[in-house]
DNA sequence: CGATATCTTGAGGAATCTCAATACTAGTGG
DNA sequence: CCACTAGTATTGAGATTCCTCAAGATATCG
């Protein structure tokens, strides 16, 4: 076997990990996350078009995906998962700047390389699109480069949030928030109202924040006791209704 | 007149204030910052169609140019000046998550508000352009939308250095980053090497690096102190050569 | 059921913030 | 041209939040 990336783990691991999550058809007519992503701009002969381009990969836990300075070859697709996207210092220091779910989208690069690392939270399963030809079904289809941009446009409102989070709240805001976040997401998914599922460890919840594991901890702790969450089995946690945590993440 | 809106100084206050630059006319051809800008990707016929769209306008110090949650009517283009891009929390904290600099582009918008705020950080020229028009010519211009995506890709990658600096960094480290991100965004327009203007105050600095102005002076007394800059007249920092800044900005 | 990783809790320390005073700067009017 | 004023920047001292280091508790996985 030829060894030549000096990166780590590079995307040739990432091709069929016998993951845990059952294995659907590179085709996308039966993806249960179809209207949820990029693809639903799409009607099904064009969706064939970009089916036919497309690559299911899985991944295991705490597997690469892609490392930031890698030459962006590759467009991807959440399809079941989480995966999180992160930053490093030259001393370890580590910035998580976001998560993915299923349905959210991959690989945007300005350069030709990624600004940024992204790696398997659990099992993962993507959609992988080489870039060239992604590219040139963008021009072809007009809809999906439109559909990318308010992703992006999306984004950046996101990240805008984040910096506010980041740069202004306190501990307490930021956890308050971040399981709104959460939640909002996952019920957006279909998932039950005020119930959140954490797929992240604290560490990551930490890096995500701009804390320590341990001050999320006691955070957390901090809310449970004031009665604004309750914790349950598996890192599932259960939002008081009521506007208690909204408040509290607004610092009102 | 009319009051209806229920927000403060909206778009109608934005129409010709007498600014203190000179008027250019609204066709792009002797734009000074037409390469920096998405007009770049235009040829002249095109940039025709889209000054025809659009309206110079100007911005005093400190004039609101839009508000977060106003209906997203119109995008702009920084033409001179500098505007702050900023988010409030209810009890007043506030978030400046960007500075636009001629050439930048402002209005990206996912819903039909925007998501912060933009006001004159100094006297500040752009050009407008309705937002309905606006999207129609990207239709007809598939280069310009293409290239409003890669700009928001490189905005992604920005704010995601953003999130980096705001959640790991010292404030030595903030300062240091802060002053070389500056530095190499004057230089790309032209300005001298290793020489920044601030354009700001320490206020809007501490807003953009989640410090308080009182940290950022003490700071910057200290960078000064240990020879990485010097001071000059007119909130102008001149970097030491060679690399200290840039490792300070690291951590290493 | 043991081993390992993760989470929680505690105590002390450090970076940054807050409050307050002083110094500087630029614009204004005499 | 200079003193005056208002805004801005700097500096100081003490308070506070969050971090660091360390131990114990809980969960997870083979």
């Amino acid at each position: 076997m030829t060894v030549a990336s000096k990166n780590s783990p590079p995307l040739a691991s990432a091709v069929r990990v016998p993951g845990k999550l059952p294995h659907i058809p590179a085709m996308c007519g039966a993806c249960s996350i179809r209207d949820l992503a990029v693809c639903a701009v799409l009607d099904d002969q064009e969706l064939t078009r970009l089916a036919s381009i497309a690559v299911t990969v899985t991944f295991a836990d705490k597997q690469f995906i892609l490392q930031e300075g890698d030459a962006a070859e590759a467009l991807f697709n959440v399809t079941g998962g989480t995966v999180k996207l992160y930053k490093l210092m030259p001393d370890g220091r580590r910035m998580i700047t976001g998560f993915l779910f299923p349905g959210d989208f991959l690989g945007l690069a300005h350069n030709d390389t990624y600004a940024y690392s992204a790696e398997a939270s659990g099992a993962v399963r993507m959609c992988r699109f080489p870039r060239r030809r992604f590219e040139s079904l963008l021009e072809e289809f007009p809809k999906l480069e439109r559909r990318l941009l308010t992703d992006a446009s999306n984004e950046l409102a996101q990240a805008q949030d984040q910096m506010l989070l980041l740069g202004r709240k306190t501990a307490k805001e930021k956890i308050a928030s971040f399981l709104i976040q959460l939640a909002e997401r996952q019920h957006r998914r279909g998932g039950p109202e005020n119930i959140v599922r954490l797929p992240m460890g604290r560490a990551d919840i930490a890096d995500y924040l701009g804390l320590t594991t341990e001050t999320v901890s006691r955070t957390i702790t901090q809310l449970k006791t004031a009665g604004a969450i309750r914790l349950q089995q598996g890192n599932i946690i259960q939002l008081t209704d009521g506007t208690d945590l909204t408040d509290i993440a607004e610092g009102s």
